[in-house]
Formats: structure tokens, sequence, C-alpha cells
DNA sequence: AGATTACCTGTCGTTTCCGACAGGTTCTTT
DNA sequence: AAAGAACCTGTCGGAAACGACAGGTAATCT
């Protein structure tokens, strides 16, 4: 282990022409390049509840054909992809043929999936950001049976990598990374925040920080306002999807 | 690469003996006891945010020596340490050699870090989960500056894959892992919770949803129930980071 | 056949929240 | 010296939310 051979660096290498890249088009790109040197059919990128002002649909850049994409897209598959809920459901890769398979619904998924060569092995990485961003990288490949598990340990060792380097770099290009909310909310509107999420009223919340109940008001009104809330709950609920203040 | 050699399996080899384990003491000690395989002089692991009835605190497992896990936590540096917050800032593996020190607060923790005999290098490695929990699994290392930029490729791809299935796994140890509320809570109620997250009022989503007023503020009154919430804006808070409720 | 669960709706009275007016201090930056 | 930002406080009145009563149906499981 203590000197690490040159292949080691592929993955590297590969991170550092995504990082160059501008668009997530080009970063793709990349990852399609090189998909031969790990013997995968596709590769996916898929990422969902991005915040932003500007962009609520989910980013996407894979290698499906374009038919199934359309066929999932239409079909509303990712509320029933049971890839898409294992990855909602933990932090680990998921490897596609340890997924059960004993409902119907599910068969049917797969199934349509290999008609669109899709291939027979899969892995996928589930990735949390700091925003609350949920995003799902996969890989497919399509080898014999007995090769796919010592396939799947170098793969998931490689692209435990690569796939959070890719999502990193995509929220920067689709300039998703500064949500000047945290720094723009001063420290008393945030306190006044956790207090309330944490279901404290304004007359608890200005018992606890010494203050009159009108002050408490004062700071939840500019936290409401800075951060294009609507009511309270509103503030609140965007204030710990941005990350500007901690879980309850 | 078609071909990984054995010596890739090592760190399955320790996944493999974490997952045996039945305490987070025992997981950590295999990870103690695996370190010189790495040229390694600590690992350590740091769980906030925890979300559970039982359990607030948060969940540490460290090789550093008592009197710096002491220092630390009386001086509460988790608020100061410049790793966790670069953590805390993003996804990716935190190189603490790349850490800016030109504030004089940030030089003393690394400063008083040696003198504790923490290493020269570190890494450590974000990890957020699907309960909103955030983690920080860091490793310390002491080469040769010119020996760390590969060392440093090598241990990230292995600890990259590690520090997850440890997280993952410390959370069923600590029995986290179930918060049935996600199943808990009926379809009408996660409906109304997320129109409210949304800033809708009731009367708002009343018409959204074709109801009446009263049987919003049925579901609503059900939902805070079934959370152990104080108030609506309470209810959402849990709900986000129960992931009971998408982000806004 | 009874129990359970999710669902739906109503009123009354109280509490809480929220917007719009008003006033102020302290500290730092320009 | 002026400007800006973060902080603090007050009152009035209306809107919204909430708790505590009340009533009901439809479907499923035991």
């Amino acid at each position: 282990m203590r000197n690490p051979s040159p292949e080691n660096t592929l993955s590297f290498e590969i991170i550092d022409r995504i990082s160059a890249a501008a668009k997530l088009e080009e970063g793709h790109a990349v990852l399609r390049e090189n998909m031969h040197r790990f013997d995968l059919k596709h590769v996916a990128y898929l990422g969902l509840n991005i915040p932003s002002e500007r962009r609520r649909k989910p980013l996407v850049a894979v290698t499906y054909s374009p038919e199934w994409q359309r066929h999932y897209e239409q079909s509303d598959y990712v509320n029933i992809d049971p890839v898409v809920s294992a990855g909602l459901g933990g932090i680990l890769p998921i490897d596609w043929t340890e997924i059960d398979r004993t409902r119907p619904t599910i068969r049917k998924v797969f199934g349509e999936a290999q008609e669109f060569d899709v291939g027979m092995q899969g892995l996928s990485f589930p990735i949390r950001g700091r925003y609350g961003e949920f995003a799902l990288f996969s890989i497919n490949a399509d080898v014999p049976a007995r090769n796919w598990p010592s396939l799947k340990k170098m793969l998931v060792k490689e692209f435990m990598v690569i796939s959070y380097y890719f999502h990193s770099w995509a929220l920067q290009v689709e300039q998703i990374e500064q949500n000047d909310f945290a720094g723009k909310l001063s420290e008393r509107e945030k306190e006044c925040l956790r207090w309330s999420a944490a279901g404290k009223t304004i007359w608890d919340t200005s018992a606890i920080l010494g203050l009159s109940e009108r002050t408490v008001r004062f700071h939840l009104e500019n936290a409401r306002s800075k951060l294009n809330a609507l009511s309270t709950t509103h503030a609140v609920s965007k204030a710990i999807s941005y990350g500007v203040i901690p879980l309850p």
C-alpha cells in the first residue's frame, strides 16, 4: 500500500479533466470518453432538489438512449425507480443486482431498462450536498455474473470519489454554490429562526433570549424578508434547506 | 484496471470486519488495528446532529489522546475548528494542509493539535446522511511533505469508501436508523406539511387540495401530534430533518 | 360483526402571529 | 461628520392559527 501504483491515479486524472470543463455537458463528455477504461456501458448523473432561485428542474447528464430517457421521464419513473428510493434511504452505493425484484412494478422498470440496453449490472452512488440537494450517480456494466463481485469492488472505490467530485463540480458550473443567505442573515435572525424551528413561540423566544416580544418579531420579520419567505414556517424550511440553521 | 489486484480488497476486508462489530467502540477498534497498514497516526469519527429521541449528544470515536480530546471539548473547538467548518461547507475530502492558516485563532488550533501529536497531514471526509445528520471522518499521517500528494490520493480512494460505510454502520448499531415517522404520516398529512413548508396558509392549502379549511387543519393537527411537534413550524422542521417531506 | 385507520367537515373562543405605523442606541465604515 | 448596519422597543388592529368540543363516511383487517 505504501507505494501506490501509477494506475491508481486514473480517477484523479479524470477528476482533473472534469474540473477543467466549463459546462455540465463537457464534464459528462469526459466521463463518456473514459467509460471504456472501466468496461462501463453507461454513466448517468441526476441531481434533484437543487436549491437555486433560477433553477428548479433536476440536473441531468446521462448516456442512456434518448428513447429510454423520454420513456423514463414520461412514465414518471423517478418516483417508482427502486434505485432512486434506495438511494434516498441511505448513503451507501447501491448494487442494482441486490434490489428486491419481487414487486411487479419494479420488475417492469428493470425489464424495460433491459430492452433499452442499459446493462445487467449497475451501481448507484447517492450524494447529499450541503444545501440539502440530492444526487444519484449511476454506472452500468454488462459482464458475466461471476466477474461482477470483483469488478464492483474496483468500481466502488473509483467512482465513490469521482461521483462526489462530479457533483461538487456540477453545482459550481451551474452556479449553485453561493447561496449568500447564510451570510446575509444576522446572528439574532438565525437565533430566532432556530427557536421557531424548535417549536418555541415568540413569547418563549423572547424569554430565552432576554428580549422583548417585539424585538423577536422584528428579527423574524427581517429573516422572512431576507429569505423571501411568506411565513415563519416558510422561512424556517428555507433556512434549513439552505443550511442557514442547523437541524432541530 | 480489468483485473483488480488482491490488495484492492483491503478496504473491503476492513468494512466486513466493522460490519461484524456490535458497538461503536468495537468498530473503531477495527480501524485502530488497521491504521498502521495505511501509515496513519490517528483515525477519528465525529457524528453530529444525530437525529434520535434518545440521543442528542454527538457520536465520538477517536484515537487522539484523552488530553487533546478534553482540551478540544472544553475549548469548544468544534465551533472553531476550520476542518469542521470546511466540512460543513462542502462534500469533498478536506486536506488539512490546504486549510487557510492566516487567521490567528486557526493557527492556534493547529499549533495546539501539533503539541498533542496529531500529525502534520490530515484528511477529513464530510458525510451527510439521509436524516440530515452530519459526520466527519478524519485520518492523520506524518510523512515527509513530498510523499504526501501520492499518499493522499491513495487514502482518499480507500477512506472515502470506508468512512461512508463506517457512518452507515455506526447509525445502525446506535439504533438510529429507523425513524418510522415517514411511514407513520399519512399521505394527506405529508401533503399539508409540504404546502405549509412552501409558505401556504391553511386557506391556500385547502384551495390547492380541494378540501375544507377544517380538514387541512385536521391533517396538520395529526401531523403535529405524530411528530411530537409544538407548532406547525416545528412539525415542518422535524419533517424535513427526518426526511419525511422533501425540501421546498 | 366489530375494530381500526384514513379520510372528511363543522363551530366557538382564545392565542398567536403579522403588517404597518412609530421611536430609539451603538458601532463601524466611508 | 454622515451613512449604514445590527440591534432594540412600543402600539394598534386584523388575519391566521390553534385547541376543544362536535359530527360523519369508506375501506380494510381480524
